[in-house]
DNA sequence: GTCTATACCTTGATAGAC
DNA sequence: GTCTATCAAGGTATAGAC
């Protein structure tokens, strides 16, 4: 097995994840994931070079969670309505995390795009929405709206994102909940072209 | 003049206001502060006893800063349609900054969600969303959507936030500029009751 | 009120033994 | 590959002269 698929440093990858997204990237510290994976913190330099290196591990590793909740909507139904409403409720399954901490992408972009470093994080993350964005152009071209589709994924991209802030900074589900609802009907109501 | 309206305070103030926006809180250090406005880190101490305390006095500041941009909506017209039009559009006012930066309000919620403490910074950040969630029902009220008025506001919030953060991450102002065109046809369609 | 000097801690990162 | 010891830098905060 190679350096990258090694277990510690999935381990690493993997409690970095969980902190970034609970306390923030420039707020976790390498005490910290030493402190979640008991690998003394000189070791990281073993498997990472710098800690911006564990940050692009990092957001591959949501990249690639993302890439999973999207194929699961895939295999729900072929139905593009059903694919577009299991994936906007998909937060639902998450919601403490979703209440406390915000959306994993969304609150990390927030956190790079003042930073000015974290270039390849940066990029990284983009391809993360990118490939959210694309799936959603996708249904709505199947719903036969396609010369309106990359606008209604960015709508709809932007309503999620919005609803989860909402939702966190007063700490509150039922805003998760109503939007959630709320955004599933506007799906049912779009024409059909 | 009292302590709380020292010129020097005033200063740390809004120097702090410009870094945290433009930085983080998390990344904003005294160093940074007395750079911008040439005095000295320790004396901070005179006129803040913490680094959290002047992190109350900037959510304070953006407070302020909120009513005057409602107030200056509600003096152009008394067309709750109008108002609210002309407050989806002040982002655009700002174009580079939210680019870069993001929503004042909306990115420093998302960085103090994932802090434990900063308790009052936290409380009074619900306010200033407040401040503007209870605006925005006035003016639905006023178009005699009372019933869905609260609904509306928050979907209107949430809306803001989302497309700022959409914009903010691919770095890109189309995403701002259609979405404001779009939030305004949008409000523009809404029935009077 | 203003400023300098500094205490004390934590950070990311390195060196080198095993 | 794994671990300990340590570095230099930077963080918040304090003490005390002026």
């Amino acid at each position: 097995m190679g350096t990258k698929g090694s277990a510690n440093r999935q381990r690493i990858v993997q409690a970095a994840d969980r902190l970034f997204y609970a306390r923030g990237y420039n707020q976790t510290s390498f005490s910290d994931i030493s402190d979640e994976t008991g690998i003394p913190r000189g070791n990281f330099y073993y498997y990472f070079k710098t800690k911006d290196d564990i940050l692009d591990a990092v957001v591959s590793s949501r990249l690639e969670f993302f890439k999973q909740i999207l194929a699961e909507c895939d295999q729900a139904s072929d139905d593009p309505r059903v694919r577009l409403k299991l994936f906007i409720e998909a937060p639902l399954g998450q919601e403490e995390q979703v209440i406390k901490y915000g959306c994993p992408i969304g609150t990390l972009g927030s956190e790079l795009v003042k930073d000015q470093d974290h270039e390849i994080a940066k990029e990284k993350l983009t391809v993360v929405f990118d490939l959210i964005k694309d799936w959603m152009i996708e249904q709505f071209n199947g719903m036969g709206l396609t010369n309106k589709a990359e606008d209604y994924a960015i709508d709809l991209l932007a309503k999620m994102q919005g609803f989860t802030i909402i939702a966190s900074v007063y700490s509150d589900v039922k805003y998760l909940r109503r939007a959630t609802r709320d955004t599933k009907d506007w799906i049912d109501q779009l024409p059909v072209n």
